[in-house]
RNA sequence: CUGCCCGUAGCUCAAUUGGAUAGAGCACCAGCCUUCUAAGCUGGGGGUUACAGGUUCGAUCCCUGUCGGGCAGGCCA
């Protein structure tokens, strides 16, 4: 009935690049066409002629003259014009626009597929949390990012792996342990001052009631012996006031960590090991209901363990570019485009965060991936000079891996901004958060910005069950349509045979130019790592949706009209909907 | 002090990476439910794109400077 699907921008770049041919065949060009903003300059516009006018020493209208004459005919332009400068504008007859319906529902999930990817095998690895307490709303940012970044490259043809590297070495995981120790010596009815910088929340407490329940006094120590040799443990008050303690404080707590380890022997592994599983734990079911998952979970421990450190070290010797200073061992990155050198190994002889990274990323690409993304918090973004320049100091391609870097989130509530601070244990976390405002309506709101701007996150709005809420403005569409089609109550399988040509109201050929534009969409979005251009395109497609459906009856007397409308509504369901799944927001089918 | 990021409508943000008359939402005003979901639609006012120069057919986008905001500058992670 309506002849097979031929895209129009693929169709209209063949036809301009024979163009091109033959008017300037050394020209060197590539052809471009954008779509104009505004729908008076047509479908599509090419600005070849401009480009060329200078090499050509020609005026730009002039060689877009040139360019038309020699434009093969085609059954999909309805007319061209030259316009402004030089631009070519081109208008689509309907007939190029009605196939794509049927096309969409042939196709499944397969419309909207592009691939740029070519099956390449790209890393993703964000939240990697410290898992020392509960996540918060910041890290909801980078795992929402995060999770449909990867989503948008699988659907760009990226075999995409995303992996969450634990943080389970370091002193951060000790002073999780200690903290939970103490508060399960006061349970024990042994009181040790507790460090007014070891973690202070009540999930601590939580954990340490838990041992005690499973294990009751086998680890109990008493307070005397605890705080043998350990200096000075300032109180929550003196510590806020004067900030001259930090130091003595740190001190106070490595001391601590030194005797917990001392008085527990095997046991301080168990506790370490426990609190790690807990947390990390919760980090894990926290995400899944989140909707976020991951492959591959790294321990950094495993680095340390399996030698693969010490190789990265030996690698970065071998290249010459270590040195030994102040019996520590630097790495000469300031001779990679960093400030200043950095240390790999302290003078203790234990290895730096950096020197684990290097290992971990040196790993990755020993992974076999041909291209590795790291999402991180920006107030790391002075990170990326040390870690790319270890990269290239190993003998590794630095511009494989790919550093993206995502902006704070600032809560507003009643138009107050919600203090938050780790330190004091005040902060929201992203379970409270979903709690409040849902999960779609998260994930929703997360992206809907450019990831490297700061993000203001407004809870009413989120939350509100009101027109106020873009969220809902998408779901609303797809769940109009969901309710048309239920109430006509046929097969979608059908439609498909529908006479597309009776489509022809404007706001029908509206519709349908923005579901052609959801393939370019999501290239767009796959290329410049930008989930927020598919949370603006949906909210697009859904102001057409819903114009459309103020302005015509779809359940109409006219079968064939009716056909070919349901077709319509139904091919925007379908990319409605798989733009939500890249999101991770729900497509329902009633609200 | 130095480096990176940012500055667009009253507010929150887009702008196909150099394209044509800079667009949405919220808020404000005026309309639209006897019809498939009004969580919707239609119309209206709102701008020297922080400021000053420069590059070119053409600049919110690139370069320089100024002002304002954020972040970073550990043998922390």
């Amino acid at each position: 009935m309506t002849r097979p699907y031929l895209d129009p921008k693929t169709h209209l770049t063949e036809l301009f690049t024979l163009a091109l041919a033959r008017i300037a065949p050394d020209a060197g060009l590539a052809i471009e066409l954008e779509r104009p903003k505004q729908a008076s300059h047509g479908d599509w516009a090419c600005n070849a002629a401009m480009q060329l006018a200078r090499s050509l020493k020609r005026n730009p209208r002039q060689v877009a003259g040139e360019l038309l004459a020699n434009l093969p005919v085609s059954d999909l332009i309805d007319k061209t014009e030259i316009a402004g400068p030089g631009f070519i504008n081109v208008f689509l007859k309907p007939a190029a626009l009605q196939s794509l319906a049927a096309h969409i529902l042939e196709q499944g999930v397969h419309f909207g597929r592009v691939n740029l990817g070519r099956g390449a095998r790209i890393q993703v690895e964000f939240v990697s949390a410290n898992p020392t307490g509960p996540l918060h709303v910041g890290h909801g940012r980078g795992a929402a990012y995060g999770a449909s970044l990867a989503n948008i490259l699988t659907q760009a043809g990226y075999a995409v792996e995303r992996e969450y590297y634990v943080n389970d070495a370091g002193r951060q995981m000790d002073i999780l342990a200690l903290s939970t120790w103490l508060r399960y010596l006061g349970l024990c009815g042994e009181f040790v001052p507790f460090p007014p910088n070891a973690y202070q929340g009540d999930y601590v407490k939580l954990m340490a009631e838990s041992v005690f329940s499973l294990h009751a006094e086998r680890y109990k120590r008493t307070a005397a012996q605890v705080l043998e040799g350990v200096p000075g443990i300032p109180s929550a008050e003196e510590y806020a006031q004067r900030p001259d303690l930090k130091d003595a404080a740190e001190e106070a707590l490595d001391a601590l960590i030194v005797a917990a380890k001392r008085l527990l022997g095997p046991d301080y592994a168990y506790l370490h090991g426990h609190a790690l599983e807990e947390q990390l734990g919760d980090c894990r079911n926290d995400l899944t209901e989140f909707g976020v998952t991951f492959d591959c979970w790294f321990s950094e421990r495993t680095l340390h363990e399996s030698g693969l450190i010490d190789r990265a070290v030996a690698q970065l010797r071998q290249h010459g570019h270590l040195y030994e200073q102040d019996g520590a061992l630097w790495f000469r990155s300031s001779a990679f485009g960093d400030e200043k050198d950095r240390v790999v190994r302290r003078e203790n002889g234990i290895y730096t965060y950096f020197a684990a990274d290097i290992a971990y990323h040196l790993n990755k690409f020993e992974r076999g991936y041909a291209r590795v993304i790291d999402v991180w918090g920006a107030d790391h973004h002075g990170y990326i000079p040390r870690v790319k320049g270890a990269l290239k100091a190993a003998g590794a391609d630095p511009d494989r891996l790919e550093v993206s870097l995502v902006q704070f989130a600032v809560l507003y509530r009643e138009g107050q901004k919600v203090p938050m601070s780790t330190r004091a244990g005040q902060y929201v976390t992203l379970r409270e958060l979903r709690a409040e405002v849902g999960n779609d309506a998260a994930r929703f709101f997360y992206v809907l910005r450019k990831s490297d701007q700061h993000l203001d996150f407004d809870l009413d709005l989120a939350k509100s069950q009101s027109n106020e809420n873009p969220v809902y403005y998408i779901q609303y569409a797809h769940a109009r349509i969901c309710s048309v089609l239920g109430a006509w109550g046929g097969q979608e399988a059908d439609l498909a045979e529908a006479d597309a040509g009776l489509l022809v109201h404007p706001m029908e050929l509206a519709l349908l130019k923005r579901l052609a534009e959801y393939p370019e969409m999501v290239a767009a979005a796959a290329r410049e790592y930008a989930p927020h251009l598919i949370a603006y395109y949906l909210r697009d497609l859904a102001a057409d949706l819903h114009g459309l459906y103020t302005a015509c009856q779809f359940l109409v007397e006219d079968q064939a009209l009716r056909a070919a409308r349901l077709l319509l509504i139904a091919a925007t369901r379908r990319v409605l909907a798989d733009g939500l799944v890249l999101l991770g927001v729900s497509a329902p089918e009633k609200m």
